[in-house]
DNA sequence: GTTGACTCTCCCGTAGGGGGAGGGCGCACA
DNA sequence: TGTGCGCCCTCCCCCTACGGGAGAGTCAAC
């Protein structure tokens, strides 16, 4: 009496496929309690079923199986509470992000693109405390917010004052890959010493079409297409990585209808 | 004066990766302005920036590819919102699942699982206004609860009462395939002609291992793995489909923790 | 002519399964 | 003793929406 299921049983215990399960138990999540080394039947018990229906659970929150393996595995309560957490953290974020998209959708359908004001400027040389990375394009914003942290933190503990708004330049891969080198950088005078992540950095000048983009950086594709469609219309050469400076930006307040962010596109390179 | 771009430029000025518009051409979602029959390079125009933007917005919503190119290619304006405000409901219906999974999933590590009670008993033989198709396990909940509209209405139209709480009948392969034949039925007095998928059918006697859940269906699973224990523990036979008697259902009240159903398991065949 | 950046096609991989082929196992029914 | 049915097995291909990378052609500048 080991009141064991086939697998197909087990499947109507549990509501999981039959599919499904034989998944599951290729990727270890949920292996069957026995199976007949001659038929290769796999057979579940009883006790399986409750871990079954929180597997079910989590996938319900679309937790991806290697995550859910890692809770049921968790050594103790709180590690196991801390993913779970974790995951909810991200489906939350998600959310958000959804009602972003939903907002600006309703936008984009309803108001025609407000008018945009292209100029064109030279960006000077400047030197600057900077950090660099290769970063993934849709970590951008939370990388920069963070790099824009720590370089402030730099400055203000060598008792530096930024001679200028901070920025950012952005290889042409980060958006074509969505992956490439990335630097945000606040100028300064002097040098700064190394801590951290953070370097000295000269930046070159640039001869820069520029447009500024108001509101978050949600909506931000739209001043980059209609910076795209001037130098397209005017046969400007664009070449070399793309600025951003951020006039207000998330260093000067949490209010992201009030930011201010001037993208430029290098229109001749400069050596 | 084409004002057109490489890929690569147009992938900057859309912030879609080269890879992306690659794929959006093979799917025909969105087709370079022209194609260069030497080289095969791409070229797009400013025109199509504006189209990419509002696709970039549509996959922020997780609207698959096939879905946007309905809406692209709607013919009017209101066939064109009732695409996307299909999408927005959809998004909300996942919405609401997900909450229900996490008070679930707080419920079920929270509380040991409720005490149930498993009884046994005879479901007679009966005639029955019914209502069969094949069905897909995740639409069962809103399938059978229009059938069951449908078979109240038909019931009323002829001026029959129900003599007992409606059912259904769910073949294994529900359950253990995803998808299967399914059945739904109010037992009344004599037959009833058939008016769109209503027919009558007799309902054949069983010998079934019950259980009440009480409650949204969303945790029937439960009381699904505790019949299977039982049935499991106690080694009986266990054959042919499920039975569910709506006792309390969505007909009733719009209260789901208000509902009762009964689930059975049927224990021997009676021919 | 050569470099280096860019582009092309083609093939493979992802997560979480679904669909189906081809074959083995076990049991009831005639 | 078939034979039919309903299980179960493995193996392989299919799906979405791309990403990675190989190998080869293209373009513009130096």
């Amino acid at each position: 009496m080991p009141s064991s299921f086939t697998i197909g049983d087990f499947s109507r215990a549990t509501h999981l496929t039959v599919k499904t399960l034989r998944h599951y138990h290729e990727t270890g999540l949920l292996e069957p309690a026995q199976i007949d080394p001659q038929t290769g039947y796999r057979r579940y018990t009883t006790d399986q079923i409750p871990v079954a229906q929180i597997i079910r659970r989590f996938r319900d929150l679309d937790m991806p199986l290697g995550e859910i393996r890692a809770v049921l595995s968790a050594p103790d309560v709180p590690t196991r509470n801390e993913l779970i957490a974790a995951h909810l953290t991200r489906l939350e974020s998600d959310l958000a992000r959804t009602r972003r998209a939903v907002a600006s959708l309703r936008g984009l359908l309803e108001r025609p693109a407000p008018a945009t004001d292209i100029g064109r400027r030279t960006a000077n040389r400047v030197t600057a405390a900077a950090i660099s990375e290769v970063v993934d394009v849709k970590d951008a914003l939370s990388w920069y917010q963070g790099a824009l942290g720590e370089l402030h933190a730099a400055l203000s503990a060598q008792r530096k004052i930024a001679t200028g708004p901070a920025g950012g330049i952005f290889a042409n891969a980060l958006f074509s890959h969505a992956r490439g080198g990335a630097t945000v950088f606040v100028p300064c005078e002097g040098a700064v010493s190394a801590i951290g992540r953070v370097s000295t950095r000269v930046v070159p000048a640039v001869e820069l079409a520029t447009l500024v983009h108001a509101g978050s950086h949600t909506n931000i594709d739209l001043a980059y297409g209609s910076l795209a469609t001037y130098v397209a219309q005017h046969e400007l050469a664009v070449e070399g990585p793309l600025r951003e400076y951020y006039l207000v930006g998330p260093q000067d307040t949490l209010e992201e209808s009030a930011w201010r962010t001037e993208i430029g596109w290098p229109i001749f390179r400069t050596g």
